[in-house]
Order: structure tokens, then C-alpha cells, then sequence
DNA sequence: AATGTCATCAACCGCTATCTG
DNA sequence: GCAGATAGCGGTTGATGACAT
């Protein structure tokens, strides 16, 4: 017998959503709030299945969505939370307000991921990586000496401070930054962000085109 | 200018968890 | 308790743009 597809495959479209696409799901989500995504393509006019709805809303049209890059305090926060929560990324997420699952795990696997390396710390493991193995190629994680999470500190930038939201951050760990010659860390790249407050509005409907009307504050 | 390579990110796929009858 | 339906999650892929040669 076997499950159900998700959706109809058949007639349905895949791929980049197009603009008229996003203004008829953000309408009708605007209008009628999120409920049976299944439902939700036939009520709104959508040749897509419910779960690309739940995920373009999700991903990219919700209003409370920041846009730009993360602020360093953000990524600090997420290299915590990853630490403790593993690749749990909507656990991640909900921690970090106006940001996605989908995102953070894009910017883990792109930037942070690298950083991490670069720092000589095993992006899985969050434990430093063994010297002999760190050649900036190849990593073997089973030889990194043994660390207790609780033992794990994220190397920060002398002058990032923490958000009032960071309410899981690693402020109580104990290793001393210099140890694993951590101390000339990257952190201090200049980072361009926006914060969610520097925004007022979300999306309208302009000549029928749906346009963000974030405004720079 | 043309081509190749790399980086980024939106979107899809398949699996699991949860809900409902 | 069971089975089917649905939602949500995490891994992966493909399109695209930027940069290097």
C-alpha cells in the first residue's frame, strides 16, 4: 500500500516561486492565518503542494523575518546552541527570532562551519582540533582529546556583547580563550547587519507585485 | 571576453513525530 | 492500540552569481 505523496505530483509546479506566486499565498496566509497547509495551495490558487507553501511562508514571506547578515552576536549564539543541541536547527531557530531553520542551517554549512575549521575547532565535535591533524585540509575528529561540552568555550570578540534575548549563552564556561590559540579570531570582521527594529512594516501589495516595505528606520 | 571553479541559498526529498478517528 | 493523514525537520541538490584564470 504505501503512504500518500504529499501532494499530487502531477500538474503541480516546482522550482523558484514566482512573484505573483508569493503575493497570492502571502494574501491569503495575511488573510486567513496558517492552517492546513494542504488545503492551503487549492484556497489560495497555487499549483504547489502544501508543504512548498508551509516552506516559502516559512522561509521567505513570514514579515517577522530579518533579512541580511547575522550579527556577530547571533552567530555566537547559534555556535553555542549547536554545541548543546547538535544539528537541531528549528531548535536553533527558535532561539534566535526573525531567523529560520533553513537559514541557520545554510549559514552553519557555509560560513560558520569554515570559521570553525579555520579556528582549529571541529565544527561536529565543537573540540579543538588535534594539532597534527590540523593541516587546513583534512580533519580526522577521532583524534581530538576528549573535552566536556561544559569545557567548550566560544572565542568572542572583546567588544560583542550579548543580547538580552541570548538567554542560553555560554557565559558560565570556563577555558580560557588563549589555550587553543584562539585569541586572533576572526570575530572582529566587520559584520553588516540590519536588526529586526531597524525595520517598520513587512510586505504590501504594490500595482499587484507583493513588495517588502521594510523601511530603514 | 570566455571559461572554469567556488560559494551561496532557495527549494526539494524523504523521514519522523504528532494528531485524529 | 492501530492506522492513516498531516506537519515539521534535517539532509541534499540545483540554480545562480561572484570570482579567478
Amino acid at each position: 500500500m504505501g503512504r500518500q505523496p504529499c501532494c499530487d505530483k502531477v500538474g503541480l509546479k516546482k522550482g523558484p516561486w514566482t512573484a505573483e506566486e508569493d503575493e497570492k499565498l502571502a494574501r491569503f496566509i495575511l488573510q486567513n492565518g496558517q492552517c492546513c497547509w494542504r488545503a492551503v495551495p487549492k484556497l489560495a490558487g497555487l499549483l504547489r503542494c502544501g508543504k512548498s507553501c508551509r516552506l516559502r511562508w516559512t522561509n521567505y514571506l513570514r514579515p517577522d523575518l530579518k533579512r541580511g547578515l547575522l550579527s556577530e552576536a547571533e552567530e555566537k549564539l547559534i555556535i553555542d546552541l549547536h554545541s548543546q543541541l547538535g544539528n537541531r536547527w528549528s531548535k536553533i531557530a527558535s532561539q534566535l527570532p526573525g531567523r529560520t531553520d533553513n537559514e541557520i542551517k545554510n549559514i552553519w554549512n557555509t560560513h560558520i562551519k569554515k570559521k570553525l575549521r579555520k579556528m582549529g575547532i571541529d565544527p561536529q565535535t565543537h573540540k579543538p582540533i588535534a594539532a597534527d591533524s590540523f593541516s587546513d585540509r583534512e580533519f580526522c575528529t577521532d583524534e581530538v582529546p576528549m573535552m566536556e561540552p561544559h569545557e567548550i568555550v566560544i572565542p568572542c570578540c572583546p567588544s560583542a556583547t550579548w543580547s538580552s534575548s541570548s538567554s542560553s549563552s555560554s557565559s558560565d564556561s570556563t577555558v580560557k580563550v588563549e589555550e587553543f590559540q584562539l585569541s586572533s579570531m576572526e570575530w572582529g570582521e566587520q559584520m553588516l547587519f540590519w536588526d529586526a527594529d531597524d525595520f517598520g512594516g513587512g510586505w504590501e501589495f504594490d500595482g499587484g507585485k507583493l513588495q517588502p516595505n521594510f523601511e530603514l528606520l
